[in-house]
This record gives C-alpha cells, structure tokens and sequence, in this order.
DNA sequence: GCAGTTAACTGATCTATATCATGGAAGCAG
DNA sequence: CTGCTTCCATGATATAGATCAGTTAACTGC
C-alpha cells in the first residue's frame, strides 16, 4: 500500500501531483503482478479499466487472422493504456501482454475519468501522451505506406533504440525480448523477410543478434541506413 | 463577432459549454476563409494555433519524396486539428488543405491551454477525440498491414461513407471530392492500382464513379467486399 | 546432459502490385 | 465552341517481397 505510493510518486504521468494528491488517488488503483508471456486483457473484452505499468514491458497488438498480429506499442514504466473512453458499451481495441514479469497499477475508468476531472493538469498530460502516440501511429501509417521493407526495419529498430536502448559492451542492445516475428509485426513483413534483412545487416557488420535480442555495432553506419531521402 | 459565437455553439466540440461560457472563450478565436486546394499550414510550420473546422472539409496528409504523400484524415465540421502540444519548440507533424472552400476557427496553442484548464470538461472531450484517432490511426496499420488492395479499398470507402455518406437517387454518394490519387494515398497504393480496382467495382455494378466523385449503388454487394473473415 | 521445443536461417519459386507507357474523356478558361 | 489541362483507364512488363519448404541452432524442462 505504502509501496504503491511511492512507485506512484516515481511514475512520470503522476509527477505534477505533490505528495497529499498522490495520497487521495492512491487508493483508487489496484496492483497486479503478471508473468512474462501472460495476457492482460484481450481485444473485444468490455473496457472497464484504465491501467499504468508500473515495472516491466508491455506489448499492445491487434490480433489478426491466422497468427498474422499487428505490434502497436510497446509500454515502458509509467506508461498509461487501455481504453480511455468511457460512455457507451466500449470494448479494448487491442490486446495487452506482457513482455517481461511485470507490475501493473489498475483503475476503474470510472475512478480514472473522476481524478482527471478533478485534476485538470493529468487530463492536459494524458491528452500529451495521446497525441504523442497519435503522431507516432501516423508517422508508422507512413512508414508502411511509403518505405521498402529494409528501410522499415532499420526506423523502426531506431525507434526501440530510443525506447529501450541500453549502452552494452559491444553497441546499443535494445533492452526488450524482441523476435523475428515481433519485428515482422511491427514492419508490416514476414519473419522470414526480417531474417534475411537482419542476416544481411549482420554480415555487413552494422548489427548483432541472436534469440530474440538485437544489438546495433556500428552506429554510425546504422544510421546511414536510414537515410531516408534515396528512396 | 455574434456569428462566430453562433458558429461556436453549434459545434459538437463545445455543446457542453452553456451561453455565458461560450461568451468568455468566444474572444479568443479568429475565424479566417480558405479557397478550395488552399493550404492553411505545412509539416514543419511552428505549431503556434489550433484549429476548429466551421464549415467545409480539410485533408491532413504528410508529404512524401516526389509527390508520394500519405492521406492521414479528412475533417468535417466541428473537427478540432492542429497539435496540441504545447511546450517546447514543436511544429506540425502534417500539412492541412482545404478539400472545399471552408471557414475555419484558430486559437493559439496559449489561449487553447488556458480554456482546457479552465473547462475540465474540454480537456476529457479532447481526450475522447483523440483516442478515437489513435484507435482509427491503429485501425489503418492493421488495416494496411494485413489487407489486399482490394480490401484496403472497400474498407476505406466504408470509412469515407460514415464520414461524408449522403443518400442519392442512385446509391450512396461519397460527399468530398476524392480523387484515385487520394484513395491511393489512403490505401498505401498508386492512382492505377486504384483505377483497375474501381474499374472491376464498377463493371460488376457495384458502384459508379467519375471525376472526383464515387458512389456506392449495390450496398449489399459493397459489404459483402469487406467480408474480412477471407483473406 | 539430453530430448523436445521454439526461434532463426536460407534456398527456390511464385504472385500481387508497382512501374512504364499511351490513349481517351471530363471539366475549365478564354 | 475550342483548345488545354487534369484526371482516369488500361495494357505490357518488371520486381519486391510472400510463400513454401527444409535445415540448423539456441534455449527449456526433466
């Protein structure tokens, strides 16, 4: 109780609340712990809670037909989702799985909309992040739309780069368990596409990889990849 | 002045706002004019207003290399765009063209800040807009990310039928001036792609088409093309 | 340490869609 | 009405990337 408090206080979407604040909300969320690979919540389910990642990663993703998913975010601490809207009979339009063992802080969306109105600043902050995540689903819409499969992998492992880089040994390990498949999802690709792009990455120097982690050697060189003016 | 608040008024945005409210945030708005084809501002421009559409529709696309753009949403009235993000030096993420001849309400980014706060009840109304962008915006990835043409087509023009549909003598009329170019901006394909693919709608008489203008004529028909479940 | 399982690699082939190219027709300006 | 421009249609050809298939290598649990 007092440990949800304080990973409250931690988390960035809280920062603008002082300590008393902190303390009304509190109450109102519910912690729950998750194993890697377990499921959250499922598209179709009826969206009656707002959740926060409190420790550990989570993938957003739209499942299609016949294993051919679509890989929509990947949440970090502190990060906020689930549905937000409220009225109407709505459902979660992804799903929700966890990357990693996980923490997750829950809220009614009841509660949830009653704390924004009562703190207009965190309803000024989740309108920020949302159209954050709006920029970047556009940004990728156009990415699909308008770059070769190679030059969709290279963005989009910058973008992980961003997300989770972490500086190792040899080059930015991208901190998250991220397979084929998972970047195949992300690139609008198949695995076996993704696999010959890596392989020839690799060959050349500019990455490493093996199960599920991706490490980029060559910085420089990397980011001459996504030199996105020559088409 | 007394037209603008009536404008204001009418819009969906505001209907939670009474009269004297609307009186005290009416001040703050320009309203300016905007021939059709008109730009009201480029990707890249300092994003110093916001935006409230009073009349006609708008195309947001981002700008591609050598005319390749990516058609993000097509506006109606009472449609809020512009970025919300405020602080640091940010700048439009897409350009807007006036599809028609249209009237258009601006704020600055400041003045818009100052009314969320002010009017909680504004700032969750935003939210909700925003989310229902984010899940169409994730709604399109998978869609280009899983769909044949084809279908990517038909789902469009179902989307562009909820949007601007208007019952006709014959069929229904997609009410904006939509090219091949513009569908094959918005279904990650080229003008000719587009044009075989009406062609074959249109021979098996399930719509009419011509210059800038689409209609369905075998509803029935038209759904059964989305039927998702066969890949 | 040894099956068993899951992820990754790679080759051969196929196909949806892009590209290139040309002609025609609708709308618009004078 | 008459050119002129823009949009649309359609054929021929090319190709990026999917699909199918088989092999290898890494991790997992007993």
């Amino acid at each position: 109780m007092d440990l949800r408090l304080k990973i409250l206080g931690r988390l960035p979407f809280f920062t603008d609340l002082n300590q008393t604040e902190l303390k009304a909300i509190n109450p109102r969320f519910n912690s729950l712990g998750f194993a890697k690979d377990e499921f959250i919540y499922f598209s179709g389910d009826p969206a009656e809670r707002m959740f926060v990642v409190a420790e550990g990663k989570i993938k957003l993703f739209q499942p299609g037909f016949e294993r051919r998913n679509v890989l929509l975010n990947i949440l970090l601490e502190g990060d906020l989702f689930g549905n937000l809207t409220v009225f109407g009979s709505s459902t979660y339009t992804d799903t929700a799985q966890s990357l990693t063992s996980s923490c997750i802080l829950s809220i009614s969306s009841q509660s949830f909309r009653e704390i924004l109105e009562e703190f207009p600043s965190l309803a000024i902050k989740s309108l920020q992040v949302m159209e954050k995540r709006l920029i970047a689903a556009n940004k990728r819409v156009f990415e699909i739309s308008t770059l070769p499969v190679e030059k969709r992998i290279v963005v989009t492992l910058l973008t992980l780069v961003e997300k989770v880089g972490k500086h190792s040994n040899n080059g930015v390990l991208i901190d998250a368990p991220i397979s084929r498949e998972d970047l195949a999802e992300m690139t609008a690709t198949t695995p076996e596409t993704v696999s010959r792009v890596m392989s020839q990455f690799q060959s050349s120097g500019v990455i490493e990889s093996g199960r599920k982690w991706i490490s980029i050697v060559d910085w420089d060189a990397f980011q001459q990849l996504a030199n996105v003016e020559s088409p």
